[in-house]
DNA sequence: TGCTGCAGTGCAATCGATTACATAAAGGTT
DNA sequence: AACCTTTATGTAATCGATTGCACTGCAGCA
């Protein structure tokens, strides 16, 4: 026999006030008397009254919500950083949408109908590659919910963005390889058009140009971040005649479907050759071998980014780029070891 | 020089009717002359109107949302349900907010305060072991949000829910390792209190039983389907003298840690011991060795969570409760082979 | 005493869409 | 021709909270 939900004008009869004490008390405290603000409290708790967001929203002028564009939600290095961002959520009125913009490339129209749809009041992008009718719809000033990249970010336009150290990090696992005396080293990178393989690629070789290595050509791999690419990786450094004996992979996932296929063709890792993941993913300290990586701060990265976000949509004039960069960590485990002629 | 979102006033004054028949021509298409409904349609196209949803949920008295209560957004688990459950919501006009309940049973009142203030018209929990404050949110008749849950599930009370045959997947997996030639076989279990360690647990020594095979309980561990208490179980096998020619683990990610542990004490999977896993993770089957595991239809779970819970919310007066059952299928891999005395 | 300023509160308009009800026009029936 | 249906549309109340403006009463000040 649950009774309809309590409204502002419940709680104001209740209190012996106004309906605008009653939404004052609750929002603005400080504007009310001390003691009228008790009795609102009280009478509040007493009903159980909760605001209605709808309402709120609608008077606001704003919807709640945050949407979150993720490229694909199957990858679990992903659904940590969400955990980060629901963190910073939780403490402000804020809903977090979630999106896969798994067919976004194919079909932008439908991320874009959604974005205009939810109204929300600001984007998280963890896509990098979006396509540019998305992009649009952020930096057209004015109106438009403010935009945060995290972990990837887009060369075009100029957006706020909160990165993990992703040169430092290539600079890192080549500086580890080389120091085992790994001198001919490959890399398999991620996806041609993606930043990250951008940065991570320069910062690898900007490593090897500084210690006198050269990187063969042949020794660049192409991948797209996912295990399959990794193991399709395998097959090419099998079929090379001089092969490396260290790879720098730019993700755990392909450094993962690497060794996995080289472990078919009896080739070991890392007696065969030394490799280094990036991204420092849950499994990665219990695949065998233990995985030596980049760490990244995963959660901090969802964290920072809301926070950035939440300061965006506080002070929505401010059009100011920020850019945020977190630093990452070398963890040396199993996969790789000295060069052994 | 973005001008103002266009209203539904707009959009009646460029089509010339009023509003109430441009609300009918968009939400409710058939009571409208079909030269109004043209009229009109261009004239939102032409202006590029949208709804405003808190005006119409404000109005209709729903939130257009759903809470998805998620155990751990951490485990990669998980996010390929919500992939699912993504792709129903994209069919229908409601948005899916994703909360981590991992504090949710040390602090109840959050994720209840969360529900409260958020008025979801549903929920999905993939959390089987809710707080029963939290249940009886759901259970409370009347204007209570329905709530389906989808892989987990909750003895007490009686909520609808989409779960993989489970038991069937156990008796799976100890009858291929029976028929390996396996007759002491080990169990992992998933945490004490969990309805999917229970049923896993009940079919697992209900196919024992029916092969005449016994269960030694020291063969049985317990764990929390995490990495570490994989870990955690291969030190208590290594610490056996009888120990069991097979293992199996109530979830990959346990398996995963069981072999790795192992691993380092140079105890080889499969040829010291045979493991069977479940749930079937992305990288099952690029782990080394590659792990016979039972599949779960994940994207499965979550769509067809989605769909009953649509259901419900639109005849929302029917309490009747639906118990969906997915078939899984036993992967055979590399963890496992016959047992060689 | 009379005025100004301020703190505290209430009144009522407002956000934008939906929908019960009223109305009008057209067609059908006897 | 009078009346009843049916179909299409408009009018205006409504959802629940927020907030600009106006008002009251009291303190401080000349």
């Amino acid at each position: 026999m649950e009774t309809k939900a309590p409204k502002i004008t419940d709680v104001a009869r209740l209190a012996g006030v106004s309906t605008a004490t009653v939404s004052r008390a609750l929002s603005k405290p400080e504007t009310v008397a001390e003691s009228t603000r008790n009795a609102v409290l009280a009478a509040a708790e007493k009903s159980g009254y909760r605001v209605n967001l709808s309402a709120r929203n609608l008077r606001r002028q704003r919807t709640g919500a945050i949407v979150v564009l993720v490229p694909n939600l199957g990858n679990p290095f992903f659904s940590e950083i969400l955990a980060g961002i629901e963190t910073a959520l939780s403490e402000v009125d804020i809903n977090m949408l979630v999106v896969d913009t798994r067919q976004a490339h194919a079909k932008p129209q439908l991320v874009l109908e959604y974005l205009h749809a939810t109204r929300a009041d600001g984007i998280i992008a963890l896509d990098g590659s979006l396509p540019d009718e998305i992009l649009s719809v952020a930096s057209s000033g004015n109106g438009a919910p403010p935009i945060i990249f995290a972990c990837e970010w887009t060369p075009r336009g100029e957006f706020s963005s909160v990165r993990a150290n992703n040169a430092s990090g290539a600079r890192m696992a080549i500086g580890h390889l080389a120091e085992l005396g790994h001198c001919r080293i490959g890399i398999l990178t991620g996806p041609q058009d993606n930043v990250l393989t951008h940065t991570r690629s320069a910062g690898a070789e900007a490593e090897m140009a500084k210690r006198g290595l050269a990187l063969d050509l042949s020794h660049v791999f192409h991948g797209d971040f996912s295990l399959e690419s990794g193991a399709r990786a395998a097959q090419a450094w099998l079929a090379l005649d001089l092969r490396p004996s260290a790879l720098f992979c730019q993700s755990d996932q392909m450094a993962f479907g690497f060794i996995s296929e080289l472990a078919r063709h009896d080739v070991s890792v890392p007696n065969d050759v030394s490799v280094v993941g990036f991204d420092d993913i849950g499994i990665a300290s219990r695949f065998i071998p233990a995985l030596t990586t980049v760490h990244q701060p995963r959660q901090q990265l969802g964290l920072s980014a809301a926070q950035m976000l939440f300061d965006h949509i506080r002070t929505n004039s401010s059009p100011a780029i920020e850019t945020t960069i977190l630093e990452v960590e070398l963890i040396v485990r199993d996969s790789t070891r000295e060069f052994a002629g």
